[in-house]
DNA sequence: ATAGATGCAAAGGGTTTGCACTTGA
DNA sequence: TCAAGTGCAAACCCTTTGCATCTAT
């Protein structure tokens, strides 16, 4: 990724706008409206070159295809909302995680996912 | 499932003898030990139906497939071995949770995944 | 002008499904 | 016996790749 191209500069719009993980497909949809025509191959390639240039950071979580999020953000982890399906970031951690870890093994990185209703969601319903 | 065959009796005793969550292609070559020309898609409908019954239960973790572990071990998590890529269960909770909740969400259930080596990779290493 | 980027369509890889054959009860 | 279960191959879905075309520099 050497130029800055239309469809990038949309992807890229697209992040800073929605300041939480987003997947290809959310992607496709959000950006199709500053580029119409827009392909999935290259939201597939922008976002792996985005990654690659430290601008972007994957985001897994269990059962879930890749989703990425603005890079640079600090030691957070992920917040998943039954209703609406969005994914939100959480500040802080835990403190007790070496206490789970057993005897003889090294740990040297953890996920924390929580699963619930978002506060617009428990509105909703 | 209303019978017992060999194939499922095999992908039963598969688990009974790895006490760790298992994915469909690791139950397969173990399976075909004993069920010699068990089919892929066999593995799957019985990891399918043995969780309809009760008997397993999805474990998933962050950017891979499926996998299951026999059910009723009660509440645990799981540690990710980078050296074997093996999945072990650890007991035990974190009890500070809820303090990373964002105000107005709900929370309803989590996922604490560890990675690391485990001690058998620990040694080797 | 021209190498990099895009869009389409085809190829991949893992999972599911349709169907004729096999087998447990 | 005969419906449930199996194995094979095709279908699917998401992701990646090949290639002709477009475009930023």
């Amino acid at each position: 990724m050497e130029r800055n191209t239309r469809q990038r500069d949309a992807i890229r719009q697209v992040f800073e706008e929605n300041d939480r993980p987003l997947g290809p497909q959310e992607v496709l949809d959000a950006a199709q409206v500053y580029r119409p025509g827009l392909g999935i191959a290259t939201v597939y390639r922008t976002l792996k070159a985005l990654t690659e240039e430290g601008w972007l950071t994957p985001v897994e979580l269990p059962g879930e295809s890749q989703r990425y999020e603005v890079a640079g953000k600090g030691h957070h982890h992920h917040f998943r909302c039954r209703g609406c399906d969005r994914v939100f970031e959480i500040d802080g951690c835990l403190t007790n995680l070496k206490q789970l870890v057993p005897r003889g093994f090294r740990i040297d990185r953890h996920e924390v996912v929580l699963y619930g209703t978002c506060r617009t969601c428990v509105k909703t319903a």
